[in-house]
DNA sequence: CTTAATGCAAACGGTTTGCAGCCCT
DNA sequence: AGGGCTGCAAACCGTTTGCATTAAG
């Protein structure tokens, strides 16, 4: 994998940021420095598919529809998301293994969840 | 809301299926039907849209990015997919709440979670 | 008869792909 | 010098919209 300004770039935005990020959002950073305004939202795309095909990043699909990039974790974690501002925070405490009681969570109001669990289903291990 | 052909097609399918089903999946099913096989998929969007504006039907985005549909339940639930062959379940024990012992669950291997939560954060709480 | 609902086609937004040229190594 | 990486343009897929026609009440 060759280093190209673009890379760094990504790689740089990622880093500074805690929570994961659309393409678009990464594109639309890119657009403002001078010397990357050139670059085209293929190449985002292609370049996050590589990272993420290279472990450093990871997808992440919020409810939004949208995919995210972020890097990758190496602690297990979930998301928090505020329903007015979308802004997005991390969150260690896992509530399938302990009670739910994270000093984040505890900070916010009109809090509702969504969870999903997946695994191979009985029909599936019999095959 | 008139009664017609097509909805009453798609909410008997929805009632017929317990798990929820993409707008082309739906789509689909009808066109196995000969009396049916004319309808167009943006009429399928369009009356998924009006059941979910008039509360019968709910969206749920799982993490496969494409929008999916079910009766709404008045239970507060969560989904289990297998990672296999794709199929959901349906979950009424909320790991936010209890400690996860879930028959369904119990069955499954390889388990993983994906958990979003929601909510107004500090600061726009504040404004 | 009136208005909502439909089929068709075209537009849309996010993402992917093909291709010719460029630039890292 | 060579192959990976890029920009550009076009294709793609799920979803939405405009419009003229049809059918429900």
């Amino acid at each position: 994998m060759k280093v190209t300004k673009i890379r760094v770039a990504i790689l740089e935005f990622l880093i500074a940021k805690k929570a994961p990020y659309t393409a678009q959002e990464i594109y639309q950073t890119l657009q403002e420095n001078k010397a990357l305004n050139s670059v085209d939202l293929a190449s985002v795309y292609r370049n996050l598919d590589k990272f993420v095909k290279s472990g450093i990043a990871s997808h992440c699909q919020l409810s939004d529809a949208t995919l995210r990039f972020e890097l990758t974790k190496t602690e297990h974690h979930h998301h928090i998301i505020c329903t007015s501002c979308q802004q997005i925070d991390h969150l260690f405490t896992c509530p399938l293994t302990v009670s739910f009681s994270d000093k984040i969570v505890k900070n916010y109001k009109n809090l509702s969840h969504k969870l999903e669990l997946y695994g191979i289903c009985p029909s599936c291990q019999s095959k």
